[in-house]
DNA sequence: GACTGTGAAGTAGTTCACAGCT
DNA sequence: AGCTGTGAACTACTTCACAGTC
């Protein structure tokens, strides 16, 4: 009930999940919510799921369960979400543009306000309703647009460079589509998704059928 | 040296990692690796690379290192990536599109050999290669193209019911871009992947400035 | 001397089980 | 009676440290 500090890294990976629950439950009137109920819809366990909200000093009453409304509000303050967040897709291949063009991130407060691409020839074409702008503008971007969350969707050659120039745009947080490794300074967070590494390891337990695949990544 | 059986999770979702860093080695003519080179490429610790690869049963040589083009064959034969593993989509939207032309999966060993929904409207639209096909045909192609991999890309509301057509048309694995939980039977293989909630984590981490993100997630 | 393979120690995450509130 | 909050036990994963091989 007190607000212990550090939140584990595995927790903080679900609160997303608790925050998509309770979304739903709040537009369908529930004002109340148990562990255990959470635990169903988020295919969780009920005790890890008042051991995560308890790292919020969430607001549970025993004999009751959790206020929908309050701990929406707890989580949304906890994963930084009080205003929206706009980002910066690098790269205008076929994944770039998808990604500008994807309405999941707008939804989830995640506005694409500005797609760059270093290549002139892409420059000044249009992806929806944005107008691909050159890489160089990029800190010009960042300020004018209040940016806060680069995305790097270039082939994996040039993702560091890509990452440097975010960086040095003064972004703090970068989300690396490129399948390879990219190194950012500590201050800077870092997360990647490769897309076909998630059939790599799908591959992996249908090859090894009857062994059943993990639910869900944590860290 | 002997080849013990159960490969832990975490060690699976690195498996493509290495398989990746392996593939840019032997492109480079090099013709064996330690694994303190391959932790440096890949950003992780050399006893975890140790330990990683003597599940695989590994063939290091102490004094020397690993041999790439060996070692690449186990991890490509441990990932059950011995052959192309055939995709298909489900949703034509916006997201599925997009994955349905991405192409890191083709050049990864999983072409997208069918792209379907199960609007009318979209049937018979094309997109690249592909012609959009009713979801009803599923079955069907799942046994004339040879099909592995479902992929959902079809809206929250119903990516439960795409997972239950693609697990009933014969598929054993199952990638969910939805962002909500789905259930399948224990024999089949799922995974998830939601976009917004990698932006949500970011967000925490950049929120809680000089906290910094731990690198990438294992399970 | 360089590098692997692996027990053992250390750390993080999960689940149990129950005391404590409503 | 129902449900939270949390120490304690357990399980999984990581890292250390070193014996063993080339």
């Amino acid at each position: 009930m007190s607000r212990p500090r550090r939140i584990p890294h595995a927790t903080v990976a679900r609160l997303p999940e608790y925050l998509r629950i309770l979304v739903e439950l709040a537009h369908s009137q529930h004002d109340t919510v148990s562990s255990g109920r959470l635990a169903d819809l988020g295919g969780f366990n009920a005790a890890k799921v008042r051991k995560d909200l308890s790292y919020l000093g969430s607001y549970g009453t025993r004999g009751v369960g959790y206020d929908v409304l309050g701990l929406l509000d707890e989580v949304r303050e906890a994963l930084g979400l009080t205003a929206a967040r706009g980002v910066v897709v690098v790269g205008a291949g076929n994944l770039g543009r998808a990604l500008a063009n994807y309405s999941g991130f707008e939804e989830r407060g995640f506005p694409v306000l500005a797609l760059v691409d270093a290549d002139v020839d892409k420059v000044g074409t249009r992806v929806g309703q944005l107008e691909v702008r050159h890489a160089d503008e990029l800190p010009a971007l960042v300020i004018e647009l209040g940016l806060r969350i680069g995305v790097i969707a270039v082939p994996s050659a040039t993702a560091q460079d890509a990452a440097d120039r975010l960086v040095s745009a003064g972004l703090k947080a970068l989300l690396n589509f490129a399948p390879s490794h990219v190194s950012a300074p500590p201050k800077v967070a870092m997360r990647r998704v490769d897309l076909a590494r998630e059939l790599q390891v799908l591959s992996f337990y249908e090859h090894q059928l009857g062994t059943s695949a993990p639910g869900e990544p944590a860290r």
